[in-house]
DNA sequence: TAATGTGAAAGGCTTCACAGCC
DNA sequence: GGCTGTGAAGCCTTTCACATTA
């Protein structure tokens, strides 16, 4: 398939979950997957992970199936593997820290380049390797660093100034976990995490409710 | 529309989300909210607002709008909001103890009944309001408490087991924090939360790369 | 007039099914 | 025989557009 055409963004996100079954294989000597066990290895179906792998470029061979480190090859490509990304913190509460000090990130390339609150009373700490600057640095470290991914970590209060702050920097790309919608501009990539949003999907698949009292 | 015709996945996972918005505006005094607006507050389409709510029972008032109190009744409702919901989080590391102090979920009406690991040195430990018990207590604590849900955030390795291990207790649906595929039964719910696959996805939308060297 | 409620159209994603190839 | 690659069918979701009603 041409390179020319647009990725799905559902394929995308499946990208990232690929890559790490792969991994997997790779680190047990696995050198041939067919779509068939990638699929049993990530609960979709074969048809889906061939059309995803087709998407990426990566071809197999029919009666066999596909090369591991060739798919690895692929994925982590499309997913901008190979370059470390640098990718800024902002809101160094309880979820901040935990985020900052996540030894995941550094191992998926990615690079913690800096931390940021609006409380000068934590403004100079150390939290993990880097050290919490304050908010209104924010535009020339994004701009030194050439950072594209902003997390947002605040309250739900700050979180929309903090996401403008954040684009006017020149951040394209903001991974949210603050419990509220945020508006950005559509040139703005944005993903939501909040840990309430989804227990409460979760709680609505309760088996249907004993009466109450 | 009929309670009995089932709610689609994608409009419940919008629910929450709805909710967080109603709450703001109960809070903020306002007793009417137009689809328009509501849309604009989350980011969705208005006819998509009007059909989700639909779905959940809540009527408006042509010309006018729907009562926020209203709203909220419904939403709630659907989403089992009126009863505490006990969880349990398995796996003590650092992003589960973030978890366990995390004041959002009292306040969302979850309670977390019981933390748990395997290791025997975390055992006994005091992790916000609650003490850290072994993973083969997991069933009795299930069982007393009624829990339907489990958090899971082990590394990776102990996930799947510890999945196991909380289907087998009754837990009927997982939010899993480990960074791994896991294999579950169809009658168990079950949602990722991942945040290397998130900003690798985000990792994507890079601009344009820059040839590489 | 202003906003809901909802069929119908449009668009996108998944699954099927099988030709093609090793 | 076995597995890839992919058109076609089916399903689901979103959006449009408008009749309806306070």
């Amino acid at each position: 398939m041409s390179d020319r055409c647009r990725i799905p963004e559902t394929t995308v996100a499946r990208l990232p979950v690929y890559l790490r079954s792969l991994l997997r294989l790779a680190a047990g000597q696995e050198r041939i997957v067919s779509s068939q066990r990638l699929a049993q290895l990530t609960g979709l179906h074969s048809a889906r992970v061939r059309k995803d792998l087709a998407y990426v470029g990566a071809s197999g061979t029919r009666g066999v199936g596909y090369d591991v480190a060739h798919l690895l090859d692929m994925t982590g490509r499309e997913l901008r593997r190979s370059q470390e990304t640098p990718v800024v913190i902002v809101g160094m509460g309880q979820l901040g820290r935990a985020l900052a000090g996540y030894g995941g990130l550094g191992s998926e390339g990615f690079r913690i380049a800096a931390l940021f609150d609006v409380d000068r009373a934590k403004v100079g700490q150390q939290v993990g390797a880097a050290t919490v600057r304050h908010l209104d640095e924010l535009a020339a470290t994004v701009a030194t660093e050439d950072c594209v991914i902003g997390v947002l970590a605040t309250p739900a209060a700050a979180a929309q100034s903090a996401a403008d702050a954040l684009v006017a920097a020149g951040v394209r790309a903001i991974l949210n976990f603050a419990p509220t919608s945020l508006a950005v501009g559509c040139d703005v990539w944005l993903r939501d995490v909040d840990v309430s949003v989804e227990l409460q999907i979760l709680a609505h698949h309760r088996l249907p409710t004993r009466p109450t009292r």
